[in-house]
DNA sequence: GCTGGCACTCGCGAGCCAGGTCTGCCAGGA
DNA sequence: TCCTGGCAGACCTGGCTCGCGAGTGCCAGC
């Protein structure tokens, strides 16, 4: 396990969350202080395992997660009364250890090998994670800093996104904000030669949306002027969720030399879920998801197949992030079957609208951590946000 | 292996190749006619390797490529004699075989088991494939099919993308042609707050540049304006490899209250090569990689990362397409260290200026198919590109 | 120059054994 | 009632052997 605070570490860190280039990863480390926070870890909340553990078991669980999850080997009854400073026997923890698996929180992989957390052990764990972890402060520092140097909405969700996945070396995900109600600053539209078009739609956040736009073949530049004029004059300002209504609206009563034009951009700014949500998931590290040992090969292609689609993702992320809690989906809580061995930890983050962010990785992931530094660049991405927009 | 047409196969890839989707993957069987066509595959031009190799012994090599890299297993002399339909016994064939491994062009992995190619010997099997060979009828309309139906080079380019990848299973990589010698259709500077703006180039190629803009936090609404309308009268219409210098020119002879507001759109319009390339290298099929058992782990893992850096990746590209011929960096012979047991399979395409596009994946592909895919994605790719230019 | 035959080399899988680890259970003690 | 030490049993792991099969190299003969 590498030092907390190792300013190599940090140097390469810095220089390689520029997005786009890379660097070896680094050992994160995260301090759980005793502040207990009554923020609960919110996940499928408890189906019906409302049965309480007593401290020893919950401490024989914890124990087996952490272990399991920094060695990678099923845990025994021994290595738990080690590791979970015990004062009890080996024995008196096999009998809790067996009571733990009639309650299905954790299984062996045969007979007579240690005992590896079930989903339903790490949703206990992470349900029993009340402390509210904390990333440390170098590290909180260091994302601040990097986050800080972003331009635009745009560069800045990209550094998230590689901060993001450096941090944790697993798969980062970040959707940007719905832009529905951000204000227009411009509305352009670009002629590209006889019957093509260019639509060009900037937000007040700084994204641009470009659609293409198939004009009629007759339009003249004159035509495209006026259409311009029009648009400048009744567009701009506007709400990003209201431009398909009002220029269709304006197409009506345009006169009628305009009015195809002006059908035709309507019919660009129709809202094209798939497409808009495509573009504005941005995410990184899916070379660290292959280094994990975790993931076999099987799992790993359908894994990346799904990373590389893009638009379920983006809808599972937005699913997780329904209220302003972190998020654990644990495994099987995934309804996408692909992610069956995977979990996603999220937390939305709120501009004007909300926007998501998370991470993917194998169930067999370091939750405390993990949980402490999305939470971490969430509030630090949300605290950039409010800046640049000011 | 699948039937060569597969009507259920083809509707499935119709679907997928839209951008942005997945679905699972087409065999790919390719036609090998007659035709000897004069055009050599080029690479890196036979280093030392002048000695001839009779017929016999090519064909050998053949069969073992073309075997290894179908069954994935080593090859024995028993059937190489099957496959390559020599009128030989087993303990000839062995005898050229033992000649080819002193030569270097096959190895075995231990004693007594077959031989498997080395990097040499898929050169020499390239070199050796002067017949061209050319894509079969209804794939190609397949591809044209696919790439028709792009509204802008943008969208083309994706699509190219995800044709190929979907074709050959391996990774695809699409440049964008440089658009120096592009038109600049719109040049646009929006204001986003104080001291922040957006500059929006347009080129007529459909491609938007969008740069922000660090202003002088004295500029007014007014002061915008005005280089807005300077910046429409002097800048549209320029080449977009001489914005940078136009720009600043203007700001040299601008009034001293615009200088600082021009200077820096001066500077936002500065050609920062990794930017500029990041953002226009698509890249597709990344999940098939992970499914190749042709790639350890070890190798995934850092030919994932080189993808998500891009930068490299495009570098090299575009450094393997000099010339119009089609080019295959094999294993050893790319420079960079994480791709020793990666090939490369690119072809430039030309636009008003060059551009490239190719396959990477592990050194056991299928060359012959892969040639064809690319050559036929890269000329469709062509013609749809200067049908859209007009 | 080709061929069939033969000896040799190895990898691979099965079977076996010893060592170690971990569990489950039980009887005794606080 | 709860904990504990002890012990038998299960089973993985690594090492070893053995036989099989695949594939080679070589050689003598045509």
């Amino acid at each position: 396990m590498a030092a907390t605070s190792d300013p190599v570490a940090h140097a390469a860190l810095r220089a390689a969350a520029q997005p786009g280039q890379a660097a070896d990863a680094v050992h994160v480390e995260v301090s759980l202080p005793g502040e207990v926070a009554d923020v609960p870890v919110t996940g499928e909340d408890a189906d019906g395992s409302g049965e309480e553990l007593d401290d020893r078991k919950r401490a024989v669980l914890r124990a087996i997660v952490t272990e399991y999850v920094s060695k990678g080997e099923p845990v025994g009854s021994k290595r738990v009364v080690d590791v979970a400073r015990l004062d009890v026997s080996a024995a008196t923890v096999r009998n809790e250890m067996s009571a733990l698996e009639s309650l299905g929180y954790i299984a062996q992989p045969h007979t007579s090998a240690g005992r590896v957390p079930t989903d339903k052990g790490y949703r206990r764990f992470v349900d029993d994670l009340r402390t509210d972890p904390a990333l440390d402060g170098p590290r909180r520092e260091l994302v601040q800093e990097l986050l800080g140097g972003a331009t635009d909405v745009e560069d800045l969700l990209a550094r998230t996104s590689s901060v993001l996945s450096q941090l944790t070396r697993l798969v980062s995900l970040v959707i940007a904000p719905a832009v529905d109600t951000a204000r227009l600053k411009l509305c352009e539209l670009v002629g590209l030669g006889p019957g093509a078009g260019l639509l060009l739609l900037v937000a007040d956040t700084g994204r641009v949306e470009k659609r293409s736009v198939e004009l009629p073949p007759e339009t003249t530049e004159t035509d495209l002027d006026r259409v311009r004029t029009v648009l400048a004059e009744q567009v701009r300002g506007r709400r990003l969720g209201e431009v398909n209504t009002t220029i269709t609206a304006i197409a009506e009563d345009a006169p009628s030399e305009l009015r195809e034009v002006l059908r035709a951009v309507a019919e660009a700014t129709a809202p094209r879920l798939a497409e808009d949500t495509v573009h504005h998931v941005f995410v990184g590290g899916q070379a660290s998801l292959a280094g994990d040992e975790a993931f076999e090969r099987e799992h790993l292609s359908r894994v990346l197949q799904l990373i590389e689609e893009r638009v379920t993702l983006a809808r599972l992320l937005a699913d997780a992030t329904a209220d302003d809690h972190p998020t654990v989906r644990i495994g099987e809580e995934n309804e996408v079957e692909d992610l069956r061995a995977a979990s996603l930890v999220a937390q939305r983050y709120q501009l004007v609208t909300a926007g998501s962010l998370g991470v993917l990785g194998p169930t067999r992931m370091d939750y405390a951590t993990v949980l402490a530094t999305v939470r971490a660049v969430a509030d630090q991405l949300q605290a950039t946000l409010t800046d640049l927009s000011r």
